[in-house]
DNA sequence: CTTTACTATATGCTGTTTACATATACCTAT
DNA sequence: ATAGGTATATGTAAACAGCATATAGTAAAG
């Protein structure tokens, strides 16, 4: 299954491939961040579990296509972390990803549209 | 990339997983169709290109899930047609499709909310 | 009559991503 | 010491995608 599982409560219906990197790029241009503690943020804005062993894979995915920078972090107690902050590039592709998620959203409504219209017509829901 | 082209004019940004399924499934329960006529009502209805090899995949595999059946269809001109049509199961596969795209939908307006609050609040956009 | 194009279904292959498990290591409290 | 929280990372198998290719019936053109 999707590991972007803030698309969604269940599984297997309407995970949104990649969902989790707008999202990541949103928290991070608020404020830069690391792995771990984006897992809380992300289940906080999305209700849902999110892989950390994956956030992790993802994190670097995202710097090596230049969208994230990273540093370690060695000052604060407990173990070193590597700090992300969104780079210009990140906040483009972040742009572009609403525009399309808006495109996407106006598909699902007509998706939404042709269900009330074929299969809910004479129903009070 | 995604073959669930239906939710998305751009490669990479908010494909939605699994979405031709409900796509189908509405579309067949509309009436009966076959995989090669399924493609131009896809398109039709989603303005895009659907992988006609994966889309016979996706019916053998929600036949397989027992969300649809088929029969061959040998008395049209023309080669023979596996024509495929819903059943019960498939129906509330779609209904539970659609209760959770719904949430989907909140999740993907809170993303817009959360950008817009952040990245477009001075603008006239 | 044969070649081209359209209709129709299906499989082969490779790369990406996912879910789940596991490894490593620092730090704090008991 | 040892257990538990913080933190990053990799191993692995399965699923699915995109793209190419195989097969075959039909119909029109030359």
């Amino acid at each position: 299954m999707c590991d972007c599982s803030c698309a969604s409560q269940l599984k297997d219906f309407g995970t949104i491939e990649r969902f989790v990197e707008p999202c990541i790029l949103l928290l991070l241009s608020q404020n830069p961040s690391h792995g771990y503690g984006l897992v809380e943020d992300l289940e906080k804005r999305c209700g849902e579990k999110v892989d950390i062993g994956n956030l992790y894979r993802t994190l670097r995915r995202m710097e090596k296509n230049g969208w994230v920078t990273s540093d370690w972090d060695t000052n604060d107690a407990g173990p070193d972390r590597r700090t992300y902050a969104v780079s210009s590039e990140g906040l483009h592709y972040l742009k572009e990803a609403v525009a399309s998620l808006n495109r996407t959203d106006t598909l699902l409504h007509h998706l939404f549209e042709g269900y009330k219209n074929a299969h809910q017509k004479d129903t009070t829901l």
